[in-house]
DNA sequence: TTTGTTGCAAAGGGTTTGCAGGAGA
DNA sequence: TCTCCTGCAAACCCTTTGCAACAAA
């Protein structure tokens, strides 16, 4: 069962093994602290919140990779030009929505994008074959700060 | 009337006057590139697209970012880190969709999401406020191209 | 003349690379 | 043992900054 805080689905995550990729503990404090992200985090930031030793960002950079190439992970385009990454809990094609108040992210299925877009396409002669969509807004918990 | 390649709208690019920006020769020479653009272009492949003396990068970085605070250009999220910059024709809110055959760009009025998307962000608790979309797929003439 | 711009050089800083040593299977 | 992975240091390179000279208004 997915653990990810930020989590909604129910998937369970594929084991290193099942990628052919070696288990070592730098990977798995990698993912253990994506997993318990609440919003998308730069690799000096996941190297942050390691206990202990943790890996060069070198190392985390390199897994990082390998992790958004498995479909594991995901790097969100940021207007600041720096890579932030969350952890994908559903291979399903997804977006994600981010809560401007405090950060933290959730996936949304993707339900198509409605025939709005593909007719203005279609109109300019563009055949859309994939689209990257970034919601953004306010959580439950955000709302009611808010409001207060 | 506009006439940058890929713009299908009418709109009247505002003047420089107008945004209370001197007009300078550098200036002119980036929008004029921009607006001669048929895909989104990296600061250094603007620079390579002048005619004689050439502006330094720094300009034409600060540049860029005036246009973009100005709402006539915009920085298109690309999966190298590297900015790439469009010439906006419309002020209204809109989107890209962009040709992963030649690269061409060309703008989508935002017609907005649809429910489907607002359902699920309300299934969430989370309230959306705006979003980022951006269309990849095949302009007519690549189209042509492929199938031929 | 006043104010905003450019040019140049240098710094900044996120990310990648090379390579030797080390750990997983 | 063999292969893959990590650590370290250094390189990379896009982007920004500082400051003096310069040009638009």
């Amino acid at each position: 069962m997915c653990e990810t805080t930020s989590c909604t689905h129910g998937t369970r995550h594929p084991s290193l093994r099942d990628a052919g990729l070696k288990r070592t503990p730098q990977r798995e404090a990698i993912l253990a602290v994506l997993e318990g992200a609440e919003r998308p985090l730069t690799a000096e930031e996941i190297s942050g919140r390691m206990s202990g030793r943790r890996p060069g960002l070198p190392t985390i950079y390199r897994n990082l990779e390998r992790f958004v190439r498995e479909g594991w992970a995901e790097s969100l385009p940021s207007p600041d030009q720096i890579q932030r990454f969350v952890r994908c809990c559903s291979p399903n094609p997804h977006h994600h929505i981010l809560c401007e108040g405090c950060g933290r992210t959730a996936e949304i299925d993707c339900p198509g994008l409605g025939s709005a877009f593909d007719e203005s396409a279609k109109a300019m002669g563009f055949k859309v074959t994939r689209h990257q969509l970034t919601l953004y807004g306010l959580c439950a918990e955000c709302q009611r700060g808010f409001s207060a």
